[in-house]
RNA sequence: GGGUCGUUAGCUCAGCUGGUAGAGCAUCGGGCUUUUAACCCGCUGGUCGUGCGUUCGAAUCGCACACGACCCA
């Protein structure tokens, strides 16, 4: 049993060392050698060491193969009873799938010319008490990757492909918003108001201050109180918290980016998502079309950009502009499409509620819609020629909304009237309604630029970039119920 | 919240219309000095998600519950 091989371990000495320090890694030694050939790789005497977690082993008496890995990769290694000092191989045998190990040696091709690493020095650096996850198989049953991502990280390599695709993507991202002159902040996590979005908050409490606090639904308040504040173009990269259900779009916990940028308009704004996204999209893998969930999604084209309603239209061949342009009609359409309607819903929400059922799935190439109701976007600005619609556009891909731009109100006395419709939605029983924020107002009233202002998912995105059907699969640890205790 | 499916050894999975629980890998013992899911011989390993019921007898049938997956709202 792996415990008393433990125990023999503390006996002989210090069974957890610490001061071992590999010189290189799997992944770039099978790179930087990948074209040279046995004799070449020969003559060169290449030294390296190692550390990482024995995956396969194949134990042929007096010599052995074993695979490991670290997160650049796995590499074989080559062991001979002969070439390590007396006692060290029969150890060896007795090391387990799982164990990390230190190995340094010199590279060489294999009869079947794998790049491999002769070892001259062994070490066992940190025993495995469990067994790891079958070696072909890998890890299988969804909840055991998500409850024990490790596990999950261990055995799958497509795993550890989606989150190294996820990181880079965010420092991808970073790295364009910072080379065009956004400032990265960290506004407030907790707030005394949740607002910013429309969405049920979390419930906390401080108790110094013996106050209730809320996990933010958005650090959109924040993030224009700096605009205020002359920080003209910011960005913030963290998490928003919502309490709804969960779902394969859905986690209760999810990353945003936000990024805001004074004297720039929601046009401004489309123009900048869309070669940000083409960016992150070419530098991070590489290909113009990308697979997700059976769809083919080309980032190379020029985004789609198209109204509301005219996209109600267009995707829909037996609705009429006349069956949508009074309330009246666009009210019985929506019935008739087994829409809840409210009496309190103006034109404007009940063509989103439309546009939702009828439309939104159908949006698989990267398709801006534009000209959305007043009514639903409490923060944006009126459009000029209308004011019953706003200077406001999401961007849908794959069949998902993945952001939200528009320009900025910036009039302290429309935004004061916006925030009171909200209230009054929320008497009448709209739990996503925002409140009164009079602390926001006031800053307004100090004079905020005119500005443009986008959010992002980034888990949505991270899907999209790895073809994860659920965002689960893009969120390291994402929300299960607990196991009960017994 | 509603529907469908799933839960069997550490992992991956069989197990038919009810009749003493199976395989591969891993583990354990033995053999093997260039293997590739190494191979060969041998041995272990189970509260069949939980509870209740039907039955002479339940992994299998029924009900409830738990957890998860997918679809819908």
């Amino acid at each position: 049993m792996r415990k008393s091989k433990l125990d023999h371990l503390r006996k002989e000495g210090n069974a957890y060392p610490n001061n071992i320090k590999p010189s290189d890694f799997a992944g770039d030694i099978l790179k930087t050698l990948a074209n040279k050939n046995k004799e070449e790789l020969a003559g060169m005497e290449v030294s390296a060491s190692l550390c990482g977690r024995v995956m396969n082993r194949r134990i042929m008496g007096k010599a052995s193969f074993v695979h490991m890995q670290d997160f650049t990769g796995k590499i074989q290694i080559y062991i001979r009873g002969n070439d390590l000092d007396e006692g060290v191989y029969d150890a060896f045998k007795s090391w387990d799938l799982g164990d990390i190990i230190y190995v340094s040696g010199t590279l060489f091709r294999t009869k079947t010319n794998e790049i491999t690493v002769h070892a001259k020095q062994i070490k066992l650096i940190t025993k495995a008490l469990r067994p790891m996850p079958d070696k072909y198989h890998g890890l299988c049953e969804k909840e055991i990757c998500y409850r024990q991502r490790y596990l999950d990280l261990i055995a799958n390599q497509e795993t550890r492909d989606v989150f190294t695709v996820r990181a880079n993507a965010v420092a991808a991202i970073r790295n364009y918003l910072t080379q065009a002159r956004f400032l990265e902040v960290e506004t407030p996590m907790m707030h005394s108001i949740a607002g910013g979005a429309a969405a049920r908050p979390f419930t906390t409490h401080h108790n110094a201050l013996d106050i209730p606090l809320f996990m933010r639904i958005a650090p959109e308040l924040f993030l224009k109180r700096l605009i205020v504040g002359g920080m003209d173009r910011v960005f913030e990269i963290n998490r928003n918290f919502r309490n709804e259900g969960l779902s394969t779009r859905h986690n209760p916990e999810f990353t945003m980016l936000e990024f805001y940028q004074a004297y720039a308009d929601y046009n401004d704004f489309m123009d900048f998502t869309e070669s940000m996204m083409q960016h992150v999209v070419k530098t991070v893998v590489a290909k113009d079309v990308l697979p997700f969930n059976g769809m083919e999604i080309d980032f190379s084209a020029p985004f789609t950009r198209i109204s509301m309603q005219d996209s109600i239209l267009h995707y829909n061949s037996d609705i009429n502009e006349s069956d949508i342009c009074s309330l009246e009609a666009a009210k019985s359409l929506a019935k008739k499409l087994g829409i809840d309607v409210i009496s309190s819903m103006g034109l404007g929400a009940v063509q989103l509620e439309i546009f939702e059922k009828t439309v939104e799935k159908k949006l698989v190439n990267p398709t801006f819609i534009t000209h959305y109701p007043t009514d639903v976007s409490p923060l944006s600005r009126r459009n000029d020629e209308n004011s019953e619609i706003v200077d406001r556009c999401e961007l849908f891909i794959g069949g998902q909304e993945v952001a939200n731009i528009f320009s900025e109100l910036n009039d302290p006395e429309d935004q004061a009237k916006r925030f009171k419709d909200q209230v009054a939605a929320r008497a009448a029983g709209d739990v996503e309604a925002m409140e009164y924020d009079a602390e926001y107002v006031e800053a307004l009233e100090y004079g905020m630029p005119p500005a443009a202002g986008a959010g992002i998912g980034i888990d949505r995105f991270v899907m999209m970039l790895t073809d994860s059907a659920a965002i689960r699969d893009v969120i390291l640890f994402p929300l299960l119920r607990p196991l009960s205790q017994d």
